[in-house]
RNA sequence: GGCCACGUGGCGGAGUAGCUACGCAGCGGUCUGCAAAACCGUUUACACCGGCGCAAAUCCGGUCGUGGCCU
């Protein structure tokens, strides 16, 4: 344990994992707050579909106390007993709207200026997105390279063996590493090293940790890990995903008022003649272009991409839901994959183990 | 009962004599400005029995099964 660095508590885990649950009963016994880790309920608007509804209780509380302090007296409220509805604060939630894009550099750094700023209350990085944790815990230094749409309109011309080959005459280590079939990160490594002439092998580091963290991972059997993703996503229909689909259908993909895109999209391998490509991938979410839909990034979440597929009726809510189901556990499989290789996360399954990690690490 | 068609791996679906189809699912994996994304690797088959052929999922005969038409 590195002396004078705060502290942070990391829950994780696949998703339906029971994480939200396990952070917000840790952040009320310690006083903590929490930041979610899920790259996901960073819209706006997505509720149903990314399971906030922990967090949005927790809001619908802070307004409830919030009035309460209003109309009792300011004395009398600070003397309110303890209660068990106590609203912890929750972070990265709710801060951009569907049709803006995100990402890791720009999640990192709001949350690095939160912990700052509440220091020395103890947070609790909360999620599923391993990138997005990774970033935090070991202080990724991500080279500060904004995407650039001319250079990725550019890139974006050109085959995935082009762009390899481009790639190892600039930079060979980094050639090396990647996967040469995968053109986002082919684009992505050669941006920086145009933008940089410098490579993006070398800029891939990690800085030095800011925090003492303890990263707990919630370890639930696969079984009961495939009933607790059905029967979240029966609840999801029950409680109106597809109405909250809807909705967002309506404002953000039908034929009107957008914006055109930050960067150019092309679909598939461009050798093949049924490659489509646009700049602005936007128009009308409607005429067979599922894959023109998904292209907004936050539409490409599970049970979004799904049920549009369902209301545009080209299958049916049956397929859809099945769909839902098996897209949620292959994206479980891949979390685990992910938080696999981190050799210091204690994986617990019962609660009780978690709370003794963080009172010994609270301690320490 | 008669006639016709079909029977390929968990599912879909090519192949009509000699070489891994393929897609999905499953399993394993990669990961630094789209990460619930993107990408990579990989297991399982030719209904059954017999025949012709150097060689059969592929041709012939039969058995069983499925679907359709007819009586």
């Amino acid at each position: 344990m590195q002396k004078n660095l705060p502290k942070i508590i990391v829950i994780l885990g696949p998703t339906a994992s029971g994480k939200s649950s396990w952070g917000l009963r840790l952040a009320k016994k310690v006083s903590g707050y929490i930041i979610s880790a899920d790259s996901r309920q960073i819209y706006r608007q997505m509720d149903i579909g990314t399971a906030k509804n922990l967090p949005l209780q927790q809001n619908n509380l802070e307004r409830k106390v919030d009035q309460e302090i209003a109309t009792s007296s300011a004395s009398a409220s600070l003397r309110l007993p303890p209660r068990d509805d106590i609203h912890i604060p929750h972070f990265m939630i709710d801060i951009v709207n569907p049709n803006d894009d995100y990402n890791v550099a720009q999640y990192q750094a709001k949350v690095k200026r939160i912990i700052k700023s509440r220091q020395p209350q103890i947070p609790f990085l909360v999620g599923g997105t391993g990138l997005y944790i990774q970033a935090i815990v070991d202080n990724l230094i991500i080279p500060e390279v904004p995407p650039d749409v001319k250079i990725r309109t550019k890139l974006e011309l050109q085959t995935n063996e082009q762009l390899f080959s481009r790639l190892k005459k600039l930079d060979p280590i980094c050639a090396k590493k990647i996967d040469a079939k995968n053109r986002r990160r082919l684009i992505r490594a050669l941006e920086v090293c145009l933008k940089t002439d410098l490579p993006f092998s070398q800029l891939r580091q990690k800085d030095k940790p800011l925090f003492n963290t303890l990263q707990i991972g919630i370890s639930v059997p696969k079984k009961e890990l495939e009933r607790k993703i059905d029967s979240r996503v029966n609840d999801m229909i029950k409680q109106g995903l597809i109405e909250e689909v809807k909705i967002l259908k309506k404002q953000y993909l039908d034929c009107h008022s957008h914006e055109s895109r930050r960067y150019p999209v092309r679909y598939g391998n461009p050798r093949l003649k049924s490659t489509i490509s646009t700049m602005d991938p936007r128009i009308c979410g409607d005429n067979n272009s599922n894959k023109t839909t998904l292209k907004l990034p936050a539409f490409s979440g599970i049970g979004y991409q799904e049920i549009i597929q369902y209301l545009q009726n080209k299958i049916s809510l049956e397929q859809a839901i099945k769909l839902i189901k098996q897209h949620t556990k292959q994206y479980a499989k891949r979390q685990m994959t992910w938080f696999k290789r981190d050799p210091r996360i204690h994986w617990v399954t019962k609660y009780a183990e978690v709370e003794k990690l963080v009172k010994d690490f609270l301690e320490k």
